[in-house]
DNA sequence: CCCCCCCC
């Protein structure tokens, strides 16, 4: 299998003296993981790699194939393709330069475990090129990329010197900054940049922006603070190409950030930050590494994580105050779904809840959102290093829209932000005809329990009334006669009312059978129409009900409960009510199915 | 040097 490729020999040496070889095909003889600074980091792999004729220990792979030596596909011996690529001069004080080959693209055409080595390749002599006017004049670095190498032709331009000085510069790739080298310039598109936010702690205060600044190589955050804001505020402009050197860099704190770096830079007084007016398609816009939503179940709380989805729904703007600042806040829940069938809610705040349209359902992407729990579901949460984009050109953003389009519209969805009753512990799981064996609802706070069950009659009669329009007050609203409606509790009349469903319905399993009550949300469910519109269809013919309820029948949920027992005129009558109806989560149910069946065998 | 982002 090894004998189908020629090694490109001789490649080596011109790349390393700053040429470009177009999938130079070349064998891997050692791999070594890097000494990191910190434990947070993640690891990088250094490679002994041979072209046939010479061999460099000077290679490095960037973070984002690292998974190819994890799972092996890389070892002693692998021959591969190196797609993209780019050299970096670094300079050592005191020695002679160094060129360091980063590899950003690999392809193993052959694992090493179906190789041996080829050829008796030796080391390939120190760079005897003559070093580029630049990397002497400056002491620094110098890169060249397979794509775009950097012209040096700023002595024909008009710009002033300080513009030359910058352009004339080859840049370094974003993934091999680090704190330990200093000397580089960096050319970079600013894809997100923050508003200027305040802060006042023990510490002292301040002011500050962010952000996150995007190579062919990699991307990084930055943050430039107090006088600094001022100074390089309004020259950032998202979107848009600068060079960019002398920053402090520093280990990234995971926790607040989601991009693919271990380190962040901080703006310094001698940071020097230029546009770059040439067009630049090389530079992407934003790198997303999203995980798709049945994953986000079992991702650590306060992850940070990127995901796309589609809007299927949002609630209103919610209003209310924080528990613990005492601040007004609005919030908007929406409701993503992606290919994996699964659905998770989203949380927006403040101007972004209040101006967001779920109308036409759009796809939603998502960069750096907070992984939460809440009642045993997960949520997610934007917060102010956020990026949110509605629509974006992106290819994933168009397969995801043709997807639902076509059948995600009308798949029902498992909902991991759902909530378990009784403080995020599984609710027991019980028959139908346990709910009266079992003595059900004789404390005053009542049972919750669950049950699978199919709807045998959804009752029509009486299943809707006027109510208060008071956005959470379901109190019965009183006809004045008069285009008014009085509500009782909130004692105020209104010009207008809400329908709300009153669901009452017989379900069955195997077991038996049971009336439930259902909240006029949770009927909207099994009947698969709002209130409102349920209302309007029986403004129109006071019978629909019956029709719309008949397409009820014999579907299966499962209903979470809860049973207490009421006083009806001196009578003891249990009164079930379904607080949550959700469609059947078989994964769930089974494996409650799967724990009976061992108890019984044991 | 921030990094709070809230609630059910």
């Amino acid at each position: 299998m090894a004998d189908k490729y020629q090694l490109s020999e001789g490649s080596l040496r011109v790349i390393m003296s700053g040429g470009k070889v177009e999938d130079a095909i070349m064998q891997v003889l050692g791999t070594k993981r890097i000494a990191s600074g910190s434990s947070s980091d993640k690891e990088r792999y250094r490679l002994l790699l041979s072209d046939g004729k010479y061999l460099i220990s000077f290679a490095m792979l960037t973070t984002q194939n690292n998974d190819k030596i994890v799972n092996g596909e890389l070892s002693d011996n692998s021959i591969i393709k190196i797609k993209k690529y780019i050299t970096s001069v670094i300079n050592n004080v005191g020695k002679v330069n160094k060129r360091v080959l980063v590899i950003l693209e690999m392809e193993t055409l052959v694992p090493g475990h179906k190789s041996s080595k080829i050829g008796s390749p030796e080391q390939l002599p120190e760079d005897d090129s003559e070093p580029l006017p630049s990397e002497t004049k400056n002491n620094t670095v110098s890169s060249s990329t397979s794509s775009t190498v950097p012209q040096v032709n700023g002595s024909h331009r008009n710009d002033t010197d300080v513009n030359m000085s910058m352009q004339d510069q080859l840049t370094h790739p974003i993934s091999s900054l680090s704190p330990y080298q200093n000397k580089w310039v960096i050319k970079a598109r600013v894809s997100n940049k923050s508003s200027i936010r305040t802060w006042s702690n023990s510490r002292g205060e301040g002011k500050l922006f962010n952000m996150d600044l995007i190579d062919e190589s990699g991307e990084i955050r930055a943050t430039a603070f107090r006088d600094l804001v001022d100074k390089f505020y309004d020259l950032i402009e998202v979107d848009k190409v600068y060079y960019i050197s002398k920053c402090q860099l520093k280990i990234a704190n995971k926790q607040f950030s989601n991009l693919n770096n271990d380190y962040e830079m901080t703006f310094t007084p001698d940071t020097i930050v230029q546009e770059c007016h040439d067009v630049v398609d090389s530079i992407p816009q934003t790198r997303y590494d999203f995980i798709s939503i049945d994953k986000i179940a079992h991702i650590e709380v306060d992850t940070m994580i990127d995901v796309i989805g589609v809007c299927k729904s949002a609630s209103d703007v919610q209003m209310f105050q924080a528990r613990s600042t005492g601040r007004d806040l609005k919030k908007r829940e929406l409701t993503l779904v992606d290919q994996s069938n699964n659905s998770i809610a989203l949380t927006l705040w403040g101007t972004e809840a209040e101006t967001f349209d779920s109308a036409s359902q759009p796809v939603i992407v998502i960069k750096g959102a907070r992984v939460s729990q809440f009642g045993g579901g997960k949520t997610l949460s934007t917060n102010a290093s956020t990026v949110m984009k509605i629509n974006p050109d992106i290819p994933e953003a168009h397969r995801l829209r043709g997807w639902f389009d076509n059948e995600g519209i009308s798949k029902t969805t498992v909902n991991i932000s759902a909530r378990s009753e009784g403080g995020g512990s599984q609710t027991q799981w019980i028959n139908v005809k346990d709910v009266q064996e079992m003595g059900m609802g004789q404390g005053d706070k009542g049972d919750y329990f669950q049950v699978v069950g199919t709807i045998l009659l959804y009752r029509s009669e009486n299943g809707i009334y006027k109510a208060c329009p008071k956005e959470d007050c379901k109190k019965k609203a009183a006809d004045q006669g008069n285009g008014m409606y009085r509500c009782d509790k909130c004692n105020r009349e209104y010009p207008n009312f809400k329908y709300l469903l009153l669901g009452s319905a017989n379900i069955a399993d195997w077991s038996g059978n049971i009336w439930l009550s259902l909240f006029s949300s949770e009927a909207e469910k099994v009947l698969g129409m709002s209130s409102q519109a349920v209302g309007e269809a029986i403004e129109n013919d006071s019978q629909a009900l019956v029709e719309i309820a008949d397409k009820a029948h014999f579907k299966e949920f499962i209903f979470k409960c809860r049973s207490k027992m009421e006083n009806y005129n001196d009578e003891n009558r249990l009164k079930t009510v379904a607080l949550r109806v959700d469609p059947v989560n078989y994964k769930e149910y089974n494996s409650y199915l799967i724990s009976q069946i061992n108890e019984l065998l044991n």
